[in-house]
Parts: C-alpha cells; sequence; structure tokens
DNA sequence: AATCCACTCAACCGCATAATG
DNA sequence: ACATTATGCGGTTGAGTGGAT
C-alpha cells in the first residue's frame, strides 16, 4: 500500500557535496530531467536521500541561479513581498526568478531583517513592513494609475481565499492589485469596501482559471506567469472574460499583472530606491 | 600568532500537503 | 476511505570564514 520508501534510512551520506557528487547530480539531472528525486540516488549511486539531491539541485546546482550580491531592486522586492506574504519564500523566489528561496530566506534572516531593526528597534516587525509598504503605496497611488489594495490584511485575506479556491494551481502565489477605472473609484480608504473585496474575490477564481492557462511549469515563468512579454494578451483574455460574466457592468478590471509589473519593471525601480532612500532618511526608521 | 567572536550560507530537520495504491 | 510515502516548504543548525582583540 501506498508508495516505497524514497531511500534508505542508513547509509546515507550527510554534509556538504563534494564536486564529485555534484557532476553525478548534474550528468543524471541533465540527462533525465528534474523530478522523480526517489530514484536518483539509485540511478547514481550517490549515497544521498533524494531529498537532498532535489535540495542540492534546486538551491545550487540548478542553471540560470544568480548567487550573491542581491540589487537594490531585488531587496526592495523582498522587503515589499515579505510584507505582503510574510515568509513565504518560495512565494517570494517566485518572483526572483534567478534566486532561490534558501537564498531568499537567508539574505532576510541575515541582512534585511537587521537592516529593519536596526532602523526601528522599538517598532514590531510587521509593522515596521507595513509602515515601509503604506509609504510606497502612497508614493505609488499618486503617481500612478494602478493602486495597490491599501490593506496588507485586505490582500494576505485575498491570497488565503485564493490559495484555498485553486488546489490545482502552481503553489506560486501573487498578491493583486486593484486597478479602478476611475482613481475616484478607489476611494483612497485604508481598507476596501465589502463590494470591493467581493470583486476581488471575484477576480480570484476569475484568475485562477486563466492562470491555468498559462504554462505554469514553465521554467521561465515568474511566479506562474510567463515572462514571454503576453501580459498584455493575457491581460485582454482575463479582462475578456470578466466582461462576459459581469455584463459589462463590473466597476473594476483589475489587471493581474499589475504588481508583477510594478515588481518587475526596471522603470518602477526608482520608487523602490525611492523607499530604500526614506528607509535611511526617516525619522520613523 | 593565537584565540575569540560574529557572520554567512549550505544543508538538515520536521511538518503539512499531495500523490499513490 | 484510508494508510503510506513523496514532495515542498519554512525554520534551524553548524561548519567555514574573516575580522577584532
Amino acid at each position: 500500500m501506498g508508495r516505497s520508501p524514497c531511500c534508505d534510512k542508513v547509509g546515507i551520506k550527510k554534509g556538504p557535496w563534494t564536486p564529485e557528487e555534484d557532476i553525478l547530480l548534474v550528468s543524471y539531472v541533465q540527462e533525465h530531467g528534474p523530478g522523480n528525486w526517489r530514484l536518483v540516488p539509485t540511478n547514481t549511486g550517490l549515497q544521498r536521500c533524494s531529498k537532498s539531491c532535489r535540495l542540492r539541485w534546486t538551491n545550487y546546482l540548478r542553471p540560470g541561479i544568480k548567487r550573491g550580491n542581491f540589487t537594490p531592486h531585488e531587496e526592495g522586492m523582498i522587503i515589499h513581498l515579505q510584507a505582503l506574504l510574510g515568509n513565504k519564500w518560495a512565494a517570494i523566489a517566485s518572483y526572483l526568478p534567478q534566486r532561490t528561496d534558501n537564498d531568499v530566506k537567508n539574505y532576510w534572516n541575515t541582512h534585511l531583517k537587521k537592516q529593519l531593526k536596526k532602523f526601528q528597534p522599538a517598532m514590531e516587525l510587521p509593522q515596521m513592513a507595513q509602515a515601509c509598504l503604506n509609504k510606497t503605496l502612497a508614493t505609488a497611488s499618486s503617481s500612478t494609475i494602478a493602486t495597490y489594495a491599501s490593506s496588507t490584511e485586505n490582500i494576505s485575506r485575498l491570497l488565503q481565499g485564493w490559495m484555498r479556491a485553486s488546489p490545482n494551481i502552481c503553489s506560486n502565489q501573487s498578491a493583486i492589485i486593484l486597478q479602478t477605472q476611475s482613481k475616484d473609484e478607489s476611494g483612497g480608504g485604508d481598507l476596501m469596501s465589502n463590494e470591493h473585496f467581493e470583486s476581488i474575490l471575484w477576480f480570484e477564481n476569475m484568475n485562477n482559471v486563466a492562470w491555468e492557462k498559462s504554462a505554469c511549469g514553465s521554467t521561465t515563468s515568474i511566479g506562474g506567469f510567463q515572462d514571454s512579454g503576453n501580459d498584455d494578451q493575457f491581460s485582454v483574455e482575463i479582462t475578456q472574460e470578466m466582461k462576459q460574466k459581469t455584463g459589462n457592468n463590473s466597476r473594476f478590471y483589475p489587471s493581474f499583472s499589475s504588481l508583477e509589473k510594478w515588481l518587475l519593471d526596471d522603470s518602477c525601480a526608482g520608487q523602490v530606491e525611492e523607499m530604500n532612500q526614506w528607509m535611511e532618511l526617516s525619522p520613523i526608521f
């Protein structure tokens, strides 16, 4: 009954990987592709548990991994996403395709957390992140058409609901920004109205439908969205589906990719740098 | 030169969830 | 439906390293 054990628990080697082991693992993955990790120790002769093999591959050997030297843009993204998602390192890392969750987690724990604490020891970290986020939100909402949902609590609920509603989608998570048709409709308040929130909840499900159409497992995907410049087409697809559902009566036409654009678009990096500067200069921090 | 200490990060551990028979 | 294992994720640990004393 059930699956067979992934590997024997006896005679498993632990500790740092040797170059020879790395070569064995890389050769195997190059030939067979990543996955089916329970077969890896057997087929390669590695005295490692399958878990260890997977970890070594995803965190170190996988192609396209960037190591060290996080850019200010990346720092800003991590700070923002941590405020939005909490310690969901895999989700955060999905927005930084060249970084692993382990990397992001380590960087947060060794650098960013300390930095934030240094700026304001009296303030709780989540509050600092919130304050940091709010400041940037204020800047963003006054200077851009797209606006953040102005409460991280709502975003958090939104994400929870989203994940509950979609067991089939990739584990990647994404926050959603409301993009209102007119700025006035956004209200600019700290909390969304029920109507607004329901609109988003509905949009969560909408998003799932469209998301599943995308190449979720694609190596070039970022957070489940293909980084192929098809965002606009994708957004149009969603908007059309939304219009069909709402009979064009919806007050909202949220652009699900706005956050991704905001986070990934280098042209927005200035906001992050501005935030970093603010963090350095602000008496709050 | 030797020792101590703080820091970094690769790797491990344990848990939750998904998958399988 | 249930038991069992695989997989993925977040938290934690500890070896290695470099700077301070």
